[in-house]
DNA sequence: AAAGCATGTAAGAATTCTCTTACATAGATG
DNA sequence: CATCTATGTAAGAGAATTCTTACATGCTTT
């Protein structure tokens, strides 16, 4: 087995990244079902200097979660919700075929208790 | 509206953040069918010292995402794949509805772009 | 062209993350 | 009981994150 976290792995840091902020989940929700600008998302976070609400965009856009459409003035932006997928792809395969491996599971829990551990 | 991103979140954070690192994958992806101890699952890192591994493994468990079941010297890891599903819950509420949102989407944009910024 | 909006970027402070090495603890074993 | 083995924790260095306030850029509108 090579290094397990060497795997299809690599944009999916950077998609999960962008996810492990309330801020940025907001602004995904946000832009989920239509384009908004920029000044518009920053203003539903009253909390928050408009730079950073910039920042976050620009966090989420380098992970591929959002697109941006100049126009005139505005930049508007999107959700490009296929970024997800890797993230969805990890969940799924931690949970994919979790039946089919239980007796997989259940011998090398045998082999482990048994041959080198002995409760 | 209150604040978009006071939604059900919270402990999606913690779990995303942990998701968000290629070790703490690696380590999910052993610990996903069985348990398996520490110390061997610091032994499939070779480039990273064990104590960094423990300290993964301490992120993971505080986020939910895996348990610990002490067995004589050792301590046994195994993934709670449960914890997951706060984030499959977010991926899903992005992808869900989209069609239907589609046609409320048409009329935002419409609305926006003809009565306030108007391209 | 001048003035004004909408927006991004720079610089820097405070915080958090993620390693490393050294040490502490607890069960196993001779 | 003395010692090994498996493991976690402490302390600290270096990098990354996430804000803030100032500034730069570029349409737009008069």
């Amino acid at each position: 087995m090579l290094s397990p976290a060497a795997q299809g792995d690599e944009r999916i840091d950077a998609v999960a990244h962008a996810l492990a902020d309330g801020t940025r989940r907001g602004l995904l929700r946000l832009v989920r079902d239509g384009e908004r600008a920029a000044g518009d998302l920053a203003a539903a976070f009253p909390g928050m200097s408009r730079p950073a609400v910039s920042q976050h965009l620009r966090v989420l856009h380098e992970a591929g979660l959002v697109s941006i459409r100049p126009n005139g003035n505005h930049r508007l932006y999107r959700a490009r919700t296929e970024g997800l997928a890797e993230v969805w792809r990890f969940i799924d395969e931690m949970w994919a075929d979790r039946l089919a491996r239980l007796k997989q599971a259940a011998e090398q829990a045998a082999r482990r208790e048994s041959g080198h551990d002995g409760e």
